[in-house]
DNA sequence: ACATTAAACGGACCTCGGTCCGGATTCGTA
DNA sequence: TACGAATCCGGACCGAGGTCCGTTTAATGT
């Protein structure tokens, strides 16, 4: 089974927005271990090809990945390349995978405040900040990693970001509409958005992280006047 | 001079956090009138190539924009088209040029409660939910037309955008760090996550607005708990 | 009208992501 | 060990975006 295909399959097309999830279920969990039910031949490619991939962007950059180094680079056909991550994407994702185990694992079972046994609002400025590190360590890959335009909200990490913030804000506010909002304080940990304010606009890290913590505050703290804020549907 | 060239020109590369941006400043005008300062034939060409684009569009969809396609649809040579819009997101913006104009002529310019003489915050909402109607419009073009990941934050209408809402920001919330308040905003308004929203995730474009005004208040709404917010440098 | 020059033209060409399929390899089974 | 079937391999092939450069053409000055 392709990687991408894997990952798809992972999670439901789309969340239906009252469906109750208890956070062990949010877990993407790969290929258990190390991609067991893969044939000889194909796990020592894959591993070839994952060495190759992060020896070019060492070398050469996330941009001088591409599909034809990495397949030569591990002296394998470009076919192979394909078949076992599906499209560059998913090679790069696959280049991911280790520190988005890691970070999952943080937010959904490890010690607070990221993980659970704190407080939403505190799990929410701890998930915020947490990413932002990753975005800034990882920023080149992360960038080289995105997703084109129709899968970028399906996929399986960013699914999973999502529903842990989904869970996080519907703790802290019932009344809100948790999926949109969970949505736009994604948006501000994009790498995309990371990468623009850091590297083309000279933005410190530190400001980024007030500007998470002053969103969550604001975002968190409730709604003196207006209308009363409902989710539809 | 190139499209892409002289929209990247419009507008500094990045804006100061803190100059001081008079409203009709921010216009984007495009070369005034209709490229007058084009050779005849560029000019004939450049009116052949939105037409045969437009066509290609209406018949073929948004993916059916081929750039040997479009060249070949309005009998001229594919460099033309590379020559006149720089690459295929510039060909793809120009088609969406006018909406654009009249989009910022109306919240520069225009009417309450988009453009000046409403409360900033009730120019937020109705800025918000004019972007999302043009969006639901015009998405698959929007779509299309969505710039690789180091452009994107960059693309002069963006940055119109961004710095009409940093405006409206400093008017409502003197003390917030509107800058990136700003692009948190703009993320909610993004094409891509309207189209995942509308047609993957079949929610009603009723929702989304609805979720903009409650992000609006939540934003705006003061903030209580929690330390004192400050934008940084 | 004509020479000059800067700009525009066009299509061959390159790169790279992605597909395809005949042939080779591995694995379960006897 | 032998064998069949499922899986995997590899590289030829395709399409599309983007570049290049020799040629053509429109504007300008005389």
């Amino acid at each position: 089974m392709l990687y991408a295909e894997f990952m798809s399959a992972v999670l439901p097309p789309c969340p239906e927005p009252e469906e109750s999830l208890t956070e062990p279920e949010l877990l993407h969990l790969g290929p258990a271990g190390d991609e067991p039910c893969l044939r000889a031949d194909a796990a020592r490619n894959r591993a070839r090809l994952l060495d190759a991939a992060a020896r070019l962007i060492a070398e050469h950059g996330a941009a001088g990945v591409t599909m034809e180094a990495v397949a030569s680079a591990a002296n394998v056909g470009k076919g192979t390349v394909f078949r076992r991550f599906g499209d560059r994407t998913g090679l790069l994702t696959a280049l991911l995978d280790h520190s988005e185990r890691n970070f999952q694992a943080a937010f959904l079972s490890g010690p607070p405040p990221l993980g659970p046994g704190a407080e939403p609002v505190e799990r929410l400025r701890a998930f915020g900040v947490a990413m932002l590190g990753r975005a800034v360590d990882e920023l080149d890959l992360q960038l080289a990693a995105e997703p084109g335009p129709d899968r970028r909200y399906s996929v399986p990490p960013r699914r999973v970001h999502h529903s842990h913030l989904v869970l996080l804000l519907r703790q802290a506010l019932p009344d809100a509409d948790a999926e949109l909002l969970a949505h736009t304080l994604m948006g501000y940990l994009s790498p995309v958005l990371v990468h623009h304010l850091t590297r083309q606009c000279g933005m410190p890290a530190a400001r980024l992280e007030a500007g998470w913590s002053e969103l969550v505050d604001r975002v968190t703290s409730g709604v003196p006047t207006g209308t009363p804020v409902r989710a539809p549907r």
